[in-house]
DNA sequence: ACGATAGTACTACTACGGTAATATGTCAAA
DNA sequence: TTTGACATATTACCGTAGTAGTACTATCGT
């Protein structure tokens, strides 16, 4: 399952990755049930889904009993930053300002956000400075702990 | 051309309507011509997407004798924001400060990307403090400038 | 007048997300 | 032991992005 590609999910395949994502693993009949109403989806559209996902390497199953159990193959900050890592590309330039100015202009934010923001930007320009005392360029930060397994 | 769904654009699609918001104006060839090598689309490729595109409403033509000269019908704004709320909103729970604490970690920034970002924070953090002061929720900001014609 | 050129229109096909009905298999309870 | 509940497997269909070949047409240069 190469990672490309990670950022195509639709909506409901998101749904259910995220429903693996917070329980681990689930049976199909857990997903479907997590999902609930609004709207109702058959059981078979889940099922389907699952088949289609492990397919594309989302997802993997094992069997217990008569049931498949999944599980999410590809960790969450995987698909959170291919997915925003390709919008930031593709429409903002790669500009993380850019991306936000939209965003904070686009909708409300409260203060509590306002802050994490700050303290989020405080920390990382200081970590950048020691950085950049340190060595200049060939900067080897994240550790890339997004493996699964 | 109802602003739903708005999120929804392939690459080529973003490509083309990327070209659209920068020249203007432009026929299939001079939009061929833009997307340029790499990988090279045969101009028959840019004519259907474009007419695929008009019957989503995305853009409107205007012939000039044989040629059509198309241009976008939606603003830049509304499709980059519709795009990155879509993704905020579906991965992040709408938190800002998740999404940007993800691609901080996630990817190079300068120094001055981190500047900018500081001084929307500041920028923001004023306008919600005053509009605290004169009223409290009912915050009418976003004259919404983002029609096209 | 006529053929080359440059346009659009039509058609077709692959891939995939979404959606679900139907078929088939299996286990357990009556 | 038959039936019903529950599971997966198969099949099918729609929409749409992407990709492009082929057909038709208008115009321009000679």
């Amino acid at each position: 399952m190469p990672r490309s590609q990670l950022h195509r999910l639709g909506d409901l395949q998101l749904r259910i990755m995220q429903v693996l994502w917070q329980r681990g693993e689930a049976t199909v009949a857990e997903v479907h049930a997590a999902l609930g109403a609004r709207p109702r989806f058959a059981y078979t559209t889940i099922a389907t889904m699952l088949r289609k996902m492990e397919a594309r390497g989302l997802v993997r199953h094992r069997a217990q009993g008569r049931a498949f159990v999944y599980r999410a193959a590809v960790a969450e900050r995987q698909v959170s930053r291919g997915m925003a890592e390709h919008v930031l590309d593709r429409l903002f330039a790669g500009s993380l300002s850019t991306m936000v100015s939209h965003l904070l202009t686009a909708r409300e934010v409260s203060a509590e956000e306002l802050a994490e923001l700050e303290r989020l930007i405080q920390e990382r320009k200081r970590i950048s400075r020691k950085e950049t005392h340190i060595k200049k360029g060939d900067a080897r930060h994240e550790p890339d702990s997004s493996r699964l397994d």
